[in-house]
DNA sequence: CCCTGATTCGC
DNA sequence: GCGAATCAGG
């Protein structure tokens, strides 16, 4: 593993192929497989021609868009340090933490990338703020993913804290097998 | 505001 | 082939 699987492997076709029909929007799947964005996902989506996804019946896409996609002839994109400001403490999920220790196990699909985790300093308003390790010693850290707008966890996490029961015998099905 | 996929085009 | 930029819409 010496380069950072930026290219388009086999497996990561196939995860991407396999979360496309899931269901999955473009940037979970970006977020799952991790070094990409959505638009690196959509882009390949395209060429493998899977586009179209479930609803194809309107021919919308049809009208012209973009094409003034020109690129910024000089955008430095000027990361601003965000302050911490005011940072919605997270109460620790109660429930989710009886569901982490079980999802160790049955895990879902793909093992999370957890790339960025982040202390309370950097936790954010949309992070993703799973708590990982103990919550009384300084090591522990948040996920830090984006988290989903109005959830306080980002969507692998949203999926293990709050399981809807249609997706539980989805999992479970998929678990057995 | 956040997000979604779709498209174009420079690399 | 790849993906950032951009668009158009929800």
């Amino acid at each position: 593993m010496t380069d950072a699987g930026a290219s388009w492997t086999d497996e990561r076709v196939e995860l991407l192929k396999k979360l496309w029909a899931d269901g999955l929007s473009a940037s979970q799947i970006a977020a799952e497989l991790g070094n990409v964005t959505r638009n690196a996902v959509i882009g390949k989506v395209h060429r493998l021609g899977l586009s179209g996804r479930a609803k194809d019946a309107k021919a919308t896409s049809a009208a012209p868009r973009a094409r003034k996609a020109t690129r910024a002839p000089s955008a430095p994109a000027p990361i601003a340090p965000q302050p911490h400001s005011n940072v919605v403490l997270a109460p620790i999920p109660l429930q989710p933490v009886r569901e982490a220790s079980e999802v160790s196990a049955d895990d879902d699909d793909v093992a999370i990338p957890m790339s960025e985790r982040v202390t309370i300093m950097d936790l954010r308003e949309s992070m993703c703020r799973w708590p990982m390790g103990d919550p009384t010693k300084p090591e522990f850290r948040f996920c830090g993913a984006r988290s989903i707008t109005g959830l306080p966890y980002c969507t692998h996490h949203a999926r293990i804290a709050y399981q809807p029961v249609a997706d539980r015998k989805r999992e479970r099905k998929l678990a057995r097998a």
